[in-house]
DNA sequence: TGAAATGTTGGGGCG
DNA sequence: ACGCCCCAACATTTC
């Protein structure tokens, strides 16, 4: 057994008659308004809060690398606030949640484990078998509403039929929207029971990049609930212009609560309550915590389109095979600027912005033909706020495949996408540096610039800077061919 | 949470 | 003064 230093175990009287209770942490590594935590730090006698690392049983959808980085960090922060309020983070690396869970269970006498729900399918399943592993060992599993503003599985459209359209499902979604009263974080956890087991440290599970690449993440991010809080206030001033600015990409008018939410840093609650008011910005903000929910939903009913269209008719779709060009668009090289500057911005940072996650997402399916899937894949492994039912939704839905999906025919133009949204050239100019020195009217598409503008910027397209991968012009009206023969018959 | 092609309108230059 | 044309600005349609 061990416990912290500063707290020696002292014997413990009727040790057989306590409570104990374990708190199983998955992605809600929050202490501030935790349904599981509160219950569980009400009642138990003693309390274990656990985290279980068992990516295997995640399979191909196990935390790409940014989401290991984040995690690592964020469980850090969870163990230290936990050891702030006289408990600790018991971290266990297995291959299997529910023996692990049933295990540590039958080791310190829990009678009870806590925990907030998960809402994917394959992980909805992964609980569903712990609770029959425990419920057989007679422990009892309290599961409690999780990273969702409602349990909305069960909203339906006329008809029956799960909502697959955004606005209908959002307008159903906020009338039936319930916010309980926030929970404060417990001032103080029950202590540890004895006889727990040794764990591994957060730093035994390797989550960290091997190769140090991970120094541009320390720069802009900070894991955790403290930090978490930090960009919800941020938020709430720059409110007001929310809807005004959050498209350009240049300006940090987003909320960058994303990977905070995945995570659980904060409940997407107290996110809602946030911006409540009657201003358009907090509108438009409450409209993406909405297309949040869609996407949970939309997997909920239909777990299969994490690999396939859910329009059956992109079953057939043509997608090319090409890794140069795949590599060119990952790696920020594709010639066509607002792209490259989007990529390397998620290759730096582990984030991009919306705005031109669209429009790197659009180049990929519409421009290069290339699958969503490819890209979809990429964005899990790069993007610190990876999540499944948000990258599958928004991918389908770029592709034109996906619920409520953008027409096949809506390809953005990605220099005019530059030139609206970017208009300054400041972004292109921070993440394509090569660009800079030529000006902001010609940054958005260097190739057309004349050979005196390029010479007096002292650039060398095809060297200092690629050419562009594709022909935009040309490209557009392939895909469109390739795009419209699904609809002829 | 497009873009491009096509259609319409109206002001102004001009014979 | 008038018709004609050009074309920008805006609207509609098509993909």
């Amino acid at each position: 057994m061990r416990q912290g230093s500063r707290s020696p175990p002292a014997p413990v009287p009727h040790v057989a008659n306590r409570a104990v209770s374990l708190l199983w942490f998955r992605r809600d590594l929050r202490l501030e308004d935790n349904a599981a935590l509160a219950a569980a730090a009400r009642e138990a006698d003693a309390l274990v809060p656990v985290y279980v690392h068992a990516p295997a049983e995640e399979g191909e959808w196990a935390p790409g690398a940014a989401s290991r980085w984040w995690l690592h960090a964020s469980l850090k922060a969870l163990s230290q606030a936990l050891a702030a309020r006289g408990s600790r983070l018991l971290v266990l690396e297995e291959s299997c949640s529910s023996e692990a869970i049933a295990r540590l269970a039958r080791a310190v006498g829990a009678r009870t484990v806590h925990w907030n729900r998960l809402y994917e399918p394959h992980l909805a399943a992964r609980d569903a078998m712990v609770a029959r592993a425990l419920a057989e060992a007679g422990i009892e599993a309290r599961s409690y509403p999780g990273h969702l503003l409602l349990e909305h599985a069960s909203l339906r459209s006329a008809g029956n039929a799960p909502y697959r359209i955004y606005t209908p499902f959002a307008r159903a979604a906020e009338k039936a929207l319930r916010l309980p009263a926030p929970l404060p974080a417990p001032a103080r956890l029950p202590p540890l029971p004895p006889g727990l087991p040794e764990g591994v440290s957060v730093e035994d599970l390797r989550l960290r990049p091997r190769i140090p690449w991970d120094a541009g993440l320390h720069e802009i991010w900070k894991p955790g609930e403290a930090g978490a809080h930090e960009r919800l206030e941020a938020m709430r001033a720059r409110l007001s212009g929310y809807a005004e600015k959050r498209d350009a990409p240049a300006l940090a008018a987003t909320s960058r609560l994303s990977p905070h939410l995945h995570f659980g840093e904060i409940s997407v609650a107290r996110t809602w309550r946030a911006a409540c008011g009657t201003g358009a910005g907090a509108a438009a903000f409450r409209r993406e915590l909405l297309w949040r929910e869609f996407a949970s939903y939309v997997l909920h009913h239909y777990p299969h389109t994490v690999r396939e269209p859910l329009d059956r008719r992109f079953a057939r779709f043509p997608w090319r095979e090409d890794a140069a060009l795949l590599a060119a668009w990952q790696r920020g090289r594709t010639g066509i600027p607002i792209v490259d500057a989007g990529m390397r911005e998620l290759w730096r940072t582990g984030w991009m912005h919306n705005r031109v996650r669209m429009i790197v997402a659009s180049f990929l399916t519409k421009h290069l033909r290339l699958s969503w899937l490819a890209g979809a894949r990429w964005f899990w492994d790069t993007l610190v706020d990876a999540d499944l039912a948000a990258n599958t939704l928004n991918w389908q839905w770029v592709a034109g495949c996906g619920a409520d999906a953008a027409p096949y025919f809506r390809i953005f133009n990605p220099v005019l996408q530059s030139q609206k949204f970017d208009s300054r050239g400041e972004y292109l100019a921070r993440w394509v540096p090569e660009l800079a020195s030529l000006g902001p009217a010609a940054r958005h598409a260097p190739w057309q610039a004349p050979p005196e503008v390029l010479a007096a910027a002292r650039l060398r397209l095809g060297e200092d800077y690629p050419l562009p991968v594709a022909d935009l012009a040309a490209a557009r009206a392939e895909a469109l061919a390739a795009y419209r023969a699904l609809t002829a018959r």
